[in-house]
DNA sequence: TTATTAATGCAACAGTGTTGCAAAAATAAT
DNA sequence: ATTATTTTTGCAACACTGTTGCATTAATAA
């Protein structure tokens, strides 16, 4: 992966975020006319590549990106994601890691464990 | 909710399926020119008001919906769904609830579990 | 049978995500 | 440093999913 403007800022992004970020939310945090929308998307699909970052889906079924932060050698996102119903952000729970007992006729490959409701923030006010 | 085709069909063809169903998928599997694609997203939209099905996102980002089979008095949709990647298909797989514990300062209101890989079928291929 | 209310079809629209292709930028090779 | 190679970008166009408004039609209630 080259080091570009967009490389660069999307990932200083996702790093400085504790929240997954979608295309749109990313394109409203860069500076104005930083970069082509498509760019973003592409930007977003390389660095998961990279293994740099991994997918949520939200409830709406928006796509979002976060950063890998315990990924070191082995990927494990079957942490949980919290979507909140009211700021509609998604935070990564990495401590929470649900358990359950997949058939043995299913060969598991990825996981997306979502919980939604009202974030300690919302919940507040 | 008004005993109307549509709805009939609809909830018919959820209940005949062991997938979750996609409106594409739906309109697919209904007759030619049987209703516009708006009655079957305002259709669904119903069936989950009326709590006879449950909605669940796709990896893809697609809204699939599934009939409710244990929901005789509450709604309990805490149960896994299988995504294969071949065969794109979506699966309840009603009787694997994975356990988790939510910090205390997140309020639950749903949950969306969905494990990706290879089906059974597509396994044996 | 008529009145009321819900459901439908159609058109239009917004948002998300993808693709092809030429131009531009970054890296590698000379 | 200059050129060659390869990646990345912007733009236009497109496909798909999902939503909304409004007039018409169908289902239920009166």
């Amino acid at each position: 992966m080259r080091n570009t403007a967009a490389n660069k800022k999307i990932l200083e992004l996702l790093n400085n975020s504790n929240q997954a970020l979608s295309q749109s939310d990313i394109q409203a945090l860069l500076p104005e006319n930083f970069c082509d929308r498509v760019t973003i998307y592409r930007v977003l699909d390389r660095l998961v590549d990279e293994g740099l970052a991994h997918k949520v889906v939200n409830l709406d079924g928006v796509i979002c990106y976060a950063n890998c932060q315990n990924c070191t050698n082995s990927h494990h996102h079957n942490h949980l994601h919290f979507n909140c119903e009211k700021c509609n952000t998604i935070t990564c729970l990495e401590d929470v890691e649900p358990t359950f007992s997949l058939p043995t006729d299913y060969q598991m490959n990825k996981t997306s464990f979502v919980v939604s409701g009202l974030c300690p923030k919302c919940l507040q006010t």
